[in-house]
DNA sequence: TGCTGCCATCAGCCACGCTTACGGCTGGAG
DNA sequence: CTCCAGCCGTAAGCGTGGCTGATGGCAGCA
């Protein structure tokens, strides 16, 4: 039978995306780790990761094991709720993790209503940039994991979990204040094309999708600035470097920015944010979901 | 983060029914096997065992324990097999739990046209009376289990296992050749009630069942001789010794038995014969089942 | 060419988990 | 009743497994 501490740490070494990484996040030293993951090697007799100069990757075997590495430690740790369940002991800790503007604008209130409810219990919030973070809702170091989809980009596979739309969210089009085309009736990407757009980097989801609304648009728009950082994108369109599509929740909270909200007619975007925890979820989460959804 | 190798060994000596049984079948000390235990209910912070005088039994907590630690274990050997099947390896050994009659009828055609078209996969029979050795699928032990239940028996809890019905089962009233009653043309417990008859011990579900029958019919069955096996309780009812309910398939592979088989018009149980196994059962498990089923 | 990350290997040490040995307990046989 | 045969638990030793710390190889970068 397989050794689940070191599936355990295959999982984690997947995840920091190097051996150093991993054994400092655990606090051991990188040869312990080391050592470990060849005797995973041996006991499997298969190679797990590809060393690369800069870190380790996995291997396709690597990968398929990951899975079930995570699905264990999974069990594991739902194994220890149900006894501390059976004892009538209340869970002492809520981890939540969330992408940045929904951490912005979204969570907050809710945790902070959770909060208020349950003092006793120790919330964390941990920030993850989708499609990241279903493995560690299997392998329960997260309780609740809030992500989203921008409109083209595959939906990660739940692997058993439990995803729930949490909400749709459109976005808008910002140009500085006082800009030409604010004053244009019908905006248009082709009328928009001459502009300087900001956006994420290649291959990043919202710069995808801004290309693929382009293409069905036929025009090819010219991304001059790129940050993944909605703030940052708004402070740049506040400065006149550029226009860009953002989502609703993220002009809730700009308050007075000086700024222009519009949108484009032949391009609305929107993107789904979900909720994924375990399937039979606990009282905490599913408390936390409704204050989420609330 | 709980121990799986404690965790495996709770399963075992759940199985075993005493520390000293788990120790034997796993080659340690009874010794060994008690020091671990311990340290599990350290770590969990609660008993798991009832230490009685003539081995142990799970408290409450061992028992919600118990679930999760058989799918830890059965999760811990799917990685495995996982790995097993990315290097283009065949599954080397398929198991198959049975209950006794089926062992002597419905498999061995099975077990044999397996063989013949694997001759490489190592096979292994267990038995198992129902209900038990649904932890053994869970645990990855068992591949396939062929299980039954008397009408009136619960149906145990699927605990995330595919169960699909693989045949329903009549029983047929047997007497001794030349028993009077055989000439009876309409025969009914009530006119059977003064006869000697051949059942389980108390408890096992062909005695309970046998006895809702009776209760049924508003009659008090004496049940003289106990057996569960139902070669030994053909030979008592050849032997004159009494009369019994015993399933169809006993009877095809009885031969010339010196018996008159009969039908009760007021009691015709079935037992259904059930299959179990894994969501997403192996190629040879399906096949297995296939041929079963055939 | 040094420098700085990364990973692997080796030697040494500590702790965990095994065995052996013993004692307490209960239930059945002589 | 006594004795025995099973259980289970504890205590003391010992070996192995897994940790640390040191060293070396390797790639990328100034």
């Amino acid at each position: 039978m397989l050794d689940a501490h070191r599936l355990a740490l295959l999982a984690e070494v997947a995840h920091a995306g190097s051996i150093a990484g991993a054994a400092q996040r655990l606090s051991f030293t990188p040869s312990a780790v080391s050592q470990q993951l060849a005797k995973l090697e041996r006991d499997v007799g298969a190679r797990l990761l590809h060393r690369n100069p800069r870190g380790v990757t996995l291997t396709a075997v690597g990968e398929g094991l990951l899975t079930h590495a995570e699905t264990i430690v999974g069990e594991l740790r739902t194994a220890e709720r149900t006894v501390r369940a059976l004892l009538g002991e209340e869970p002492a800790q809520l981890t939540v993790g969330t992408f940045a503007s929904a951490g912005a604008t979204l969570v907050p209130p809710a945790l902070a209503g959770f909060r208020e409810a349950h003092p006793a219990v120790a919330l964390r919030l941990l920030d993850l940039e989708p499609p990241d973070g279903y493995g560690l809702v299997s392998s329960r170091e997260l309780d609740l994991l809030i992500t989203h989809r921008y409109p083209g980009a595959p939906l990660p596979d739940p692997r058993g979990l439990e995803r729930t739309l949490l909400r749709s969210e459109r976005f808008r089009l910002i140009l500085p204040e006082g800009h030409a085309k604010a004053r244009v009736r019908r905006l248009t990407l082709r009328g928009l094309a001459g502009e300087d757009w900001i956006s994420g980097s290649p291959g990043v989801p919202n710069r995808v999708c801004l290309e693929q609304l382009a293409d069905a648009a036929g025009v090819r728009l010219r991304v001059a600035h790129e940050s993944r950082d909605y703030q940052v994108i708004l402070a740049l369109v506040e400065a006149g470097l550029g226009i860009a599509f953002v989502p609703e929740s993220v002009l809730d909270r700009a308050g007075r920015a000086r700024i222009e909200v519009r949108d484009a007619a032949d391009a609305q975007p929107a993107r789904d944010v979900f909720l994924v925890h375990h399937k039979r979820p606990g009282r905490l989460v599913t408390e936390m979901a409704d204050r989420l959804r609330a």
